[in-house]
Parts: structure tokens; sequence; C-alpha cells
DNA sequence: AAAAATGGTCAATATTTCGTCAAGATTTTG
DNA sequence: CAAAATCTTGACGAAATATTGACCATTTTT
């Protein structure tokens, strides 16, 4: 029974998806402004998260950055189209505007939740599929290698910050015990390569003396 | 479990703050003066602490500038404005008026760790992202290099007092072991110029024969 | 007012880190 | 065991960053 949070001042709107949630077998919390949110957050891990842009004192889009790990469907009002972009971009999952169909809405919840799952994990149009050490880049699929998937996931898990080395070599030490500076400068290299070789773009961006993150 | 320092003399509200954050699962410490403060902060560094402003013997106006590397949160009776800007000027990461809504506290406490744990600085216009050596100008994001952005969180961390320049050498020490005088007095001069080439602004002040301190 | 010390900036140099090729070492696969 | 795939390492040019010298402006001291 997975666990979703809604975060919505608007009990009427509120009320409606948790009715509709608990009909569909999930179970529910609430919050009702950004900061109630971050202190439910502080102590539970819900499986997907509900977040409405519009709240008071902390508004969704400065919320929607604090959030690591979760999935966030945002549901907004607003049409704005390159809001849309720096959403996704920022980390949410998915995105409906009011008013939307509920069906719909389940239909993309189940949608995440099995993606979740399946540690699947998407950023712009690459997708990473863990279990199958595969990325899609638009509609190509590539294999990559252990190591080299291991550290593809490390940097799409925080699109935004950049991973430092000395994390990505403790994190990967499972697969690959020893695994130096050196040799994950080469990984990264492979990596970029055989993205690079489907559309010629290059998806990842150095932070000089710190680390890798994913290009914006 | 984050350790939170209440620092107020008034036994009711500290007791009443104490078991409310106990019941939000912190680790809570206590000070009922300002010397208590100093002492107890010689040894222990908590994650954030909680300033009432009316203390005996000496005042939380006094004591605010001689806490560094935390967040405060101050607890206060007057609502004068010049007041609220002279401490977020003065350090503190934010402020509730007495009355509190224990709930407003609780979010705004969760607020200020997070940024805490995202190593986030904010001063007027100025917001320093420490791990991603990112400052926010207005609305603008520039990138610095690591000692740069090592140097303007110095000055921003205590951004009421001038910094020593042989103080910021050694706590900078750690990234550019071999930075001197010399060459500190370029960093400065290149941090000032990207910031201004923003908004012309010059956010750093020289204090002639001492160091550096952040423009009031 | 002159001298001395400190602060500010430009431009050149030195150092560190990054990116990649190619070769050797290790592990996996058939 | 042999072949293939994967991982690690050395080398070297390129890019980013750090340091230094030179020179003038400003402040303090004498």
């Amino acid at each position: 029974m997975p666990d979703i949070l809604i975060i919505d001042d608007d009990l009427h709107i509120g009320n409606l998806l948790e009715e509709s949630l608990k009909n569909a077998d999930y179970s529910v919390s609430r919050a009702f402004t950004g900061k109630d949110a971050l202190q439910i957050l502080s102590t539970e891990k819900p499986d997907l998260i509900l977040l409405d842009l519009m709240l008071p004192e902390l508004s969704g889009e400065e919320l929607l950055p604090l959030i690591r790990d979760i999935p966030v469907i945002v549901i907004s009002a607003k049409i704005d189209v390159s809001n849309k972009v720096d959403l996704l971009l920022g980390g949410a999952a998915d995105y409906v505007t009011k008013p939307f169909d509920m069906r719909e809405l389940l239909a993309r919840i189940a949608v995440q939740l099995r993606k979740n799952d399946k540690n699947e994990l998407t950023f712009r149009d690459l997708t990473l599929y863990a279990d199958t050490l595969t990325v899609k880049v638009g509609n190509t699929e590539i294999r990559l290698t252990r190591t080299e998937c291991a550290i593809l996931k490390l940097l799409m898990q925080n699109p935004l910050n950049p991973v430092g080395k000395s994390a990505m070599l403790e994190k990967i030490s499972a697969d690959t015990p020893d695994c130096t500076e050196r040799s994950l400068k080469q990984h990264i290299s492979n990596i970029r390569k055989k993205l690079q070789s489907v559309n010629g773009e290059d998806y990842i961006e150095a932070v000089y003396g710190i680390g890798f993150k994913m290009k914006s």
C-alpha cells in the first residue's frame, strides 16, 4: 500500500484527492503549508508527493528543490510552458493542470510508482533503467557497464547539485572496490562517449575541483 | 536528530519550547543567561539556536554577533521594524515575535535546518549555495571557484564584523594551502568583479589594516 | 607635506584539474 | 582455456584556477 503525501492548502481539493486516493487503496498523509510539509518529510518518507504550487508561506517552487528521492507530481493552475520546463528540470516527476481529471491523475500516479519500483530515472530525454543497465537517449537504447550505470544513476538522482568525486567513490565502491579518482575520470569519459554517439550532446558537466553534475 | 539550544531566562516559555521540540524528535539543550550560553557554546555545537532577546547580564543583541556558523532564530516581544532589519543583518537566520504559534516555529526551524544541510547563506539580495559553488545576485546565478566560494562564505557568515585576513587564510587553507595575503587580495578582487558584473554593486568593504566585511 | 603602509586591479605565469587516447591488467563469458 | 568485455593506469594537451609582479590609488603615520 503505497503512501502518498498531499501538499495543498485548498481544503476542498485536498479532501477530494484524499478520498479518491483512499478509494484507490493508497494510504494518505496531508500537509497544508510548505512548512507543514517540511516538518512531515523530516520524519516520514512517502512513496509519492502531490504538490500544489500555490502555497502560503513557502511556495511549491521553493519546496520542490528541497525534496529528494521521492517522485513529485505538481498540481497547478498555471499553464505557463516555461514554468513547466523549469519544474521538470527542477526535479518534478510529472505535471497536471487544474482543473484535472481524476482518472488521469490516478493513471499518472500509477506510472510514477511503477517507475519507482523498476528503478527507473528520467532526466530530460534520458531514461535510465538501472536494473537492466541501459539508458534510453531519445528513442535509442544504449548498454552501460555496471560502474557506468552506478555513476550515471548518482548523477541523475540529484540533477541540480554536483556530486563530489569522493562521494561517488564511496557510493559505487560496493560494485567496484578499487575504483580511484583516476579511473572515475575515465568512466565519466566513457559514459559521455556512449551518450554522444546518439545525438552528439554532452549531458555531463564538470564542476571544477568538486565533481560532476547533469547539464541543465 | 538535530540538536537545538534554547537560550531563554523565562522558565515557562523555555519549558514549553523544550517539550514541543522533544516531541518533534529534536535533542534539546538549555541556557538561561547569555554567559551560560557562551559557556555551553564553547564546548558544544548545536545545529540551531533559539535566542530570546531579553536576557539578564548579556543581552541577546550582544550575544548574537558572537555566534558563528550556527543558524539563530530570534524570539522577541519587540515588533520594532528597524530592529527586525538589524537582527537579520546582524546574522539572525529568522525571527518570530511573542506570542508565537508553535507550529509556525517548528516549520521555521525545519527550513533553517534544511538550509544548513544545503549550505545555503543569505545576505541582502545575495544567496550563496556553497555546495554548488554559485551565488544568486537578485535573480541571476553566478559561478564561483572553490576559494572564492570559501571566502564569500566566511564574509557572509559574519555580515557585521570584519574578518581578519589571517583568520581567512587559516579557514580556507583546507582547500588552498598556499594562499597568501597577496593572493587573497586578488581573490577578493575577482569576487567583486563577478558580483559587480550583475548590477554594478560592490558588496564587499575593506576595513583598513584589519580585513574585509560585507557592506551594510 | 612627505613617507610608509595598505588596498585595488591588470596582465603574465604557475599550478591544478579535466578530457581523452591507447595500452596493460583484470574479470566475465563462451 | 581463449576471447571478449570491463576496469585501471600512464601520458599529454587543453581548460580552469591560483599565484605573483607591477603599478597606481588611498589611507595612515611621521
